[in-house]
DNA sequence: CGCGATATGCACCAAAAGGTGTATTTTTAT
DNA sequence: ATAAAAATACACCTTTTGGTGCATATCGCG
């Protein structure tokens, strides 16, 4: 496993950023004591790490608390990623809310940790979060696959759609009209319209809208 | 956590799909070692498993092999979640393969844990993925993320379309004509074509085939 | 209060789409 | 080789759609 963000020196430049005072300290010893993290700055809030980052700070890695006062965790992640696309953003929080794991996946983070995890374990973590790994917990996995099924489902009906209705098809996802298709495919127009009637009487449907829409959501394409 | 799948006497039913009979052997070994578990069945192909669950044979979850002789381990998983839906099928294997990962999850596995993995942590996982946790290595869940994050982009542009247009707007991705959204809306046929164009005119498009790949693809809706 | 945005409505027209029927050629499978 | 399936094409007709212009009522916000 290769370091993303490998420093010369092979320590990584953590950052933390936790509005709880005790945490915050906590943190910073007890990571601080392993050989492989070099701690570059603790911040009670996201607004003093960035401004710490735009005055030349230098982080590979940064824990990020998501209930912060100011710009919370997420919104922080988000304006990170844009600006240092490079750096690695670990949630660290006590909650396992649904939509803010989302949230935060989608904003950029690397990881999404729990603030129980053991320090060995966060460690590990942290380390394998600078290579190819996203620390994850099994529970926030569980979240994470059932929200991926959703946005994948897997492809069960078999419309029986022969390899030129397939090309049309996806043709009429694109938003062609029939002597759109007929020049694409140097047929007539006539011909375009009856794959297509032909593609709505296998999928039941009778309109362009319900094509594409049924084209999207089943994977069809 | 509560165990998904708990049997009177606390034990997990586990089977183990696996072709080579060392491995195979080894892991019903090992993981009979542990009190939480009791070895099932151990099998070689994909269709004796199936044909032990058919002829009344129990199972809490199955570590399932990918390449297997036959039948391979997705399709299995795939038949498996269609006829017994609360069994747990834990995908095991050596490969970090991008398409068995996603193929694998989309066919209903709950975790995907890689051969290398520790007996004592193989066997938390096991536990784990009884409850509500899905096991799954941090390399594997970085590019379970990196899919996410295809599969549900952030919302970039604003379209700034008002209440009644957004209604409209599901409607029409829905497939409904002028005239039906008018009858469902109360509202005059031109009244609904006025708002479909003024849609148009906001996302840029022109034909409702157009308009309802865009809702679906920006996640408009 | 009044301005602008929003929602509503109608008329008119050309283009596109949907539906049905028929027919020929080509490809595929038995 | 022969039958079935697929791809091609045209005619005819109705409905829907896309586009434009105009007009009125309503609502929110400074």
């Amino acid at each position: 496993m290769i370091a993303r963000n490998a420093r010369p020196g092979g320590q990584l430049a953590l950052a933390i950023v936790e509005d709880e005072r005790d945490v915050r300290e906590g943190l910073r010893y007890l990571l601080g004591l392993d050989g492989r993290l070099r701690i570059a700055g603790a911040f009670a809030k996201a607004e003093d790490f960035i401004q710490f980052l735009e005055t030349g700070g230098q982080a590979d890695i940064v824990l990020m608390d998501i209930h912060l006062p100011g710009m919370d965790g997420i919104a922080a992640t988000r304006l990170l990623q844009g600006r240092w696309p490079e750096l690695v953003v670990l949630i660290l929080t006590i909650f396992e809310d649904q939509d803010a794991i989302l949230d935060s996946i989608k904003a950029g983070a690397t990881g999404y940790i729990l603030k129980n995890t053991k320090p060995e374990a966060l460690i590990d973590q942290i380390v394998s979060a600078s290579g190819d790994g996203s620390p994850i917990s099994p529970t926030v996995a569980r979240r994470i696959l059932e929200e991926l099924r959703k946005a994948a489902p897997a492809r069960t009906v078999d419309y029986a759609l022969t390899a030129r209705e397939l090309e049309v098809l996806r043709d009429v996802v694109e938003g062609l009209t029939y002597r759109e298709l007929a020049d694409k495919h140097h047929i007539a127009a006539s011909t375009a319209k009856k794959h297509i009637l032909h593609i709505y009487q296998k999928l039941n449907v009778s309109s362009k809208a319900e094509v594409v829409r049924k084209a999207l959501e089943e994977g069809l394409i």
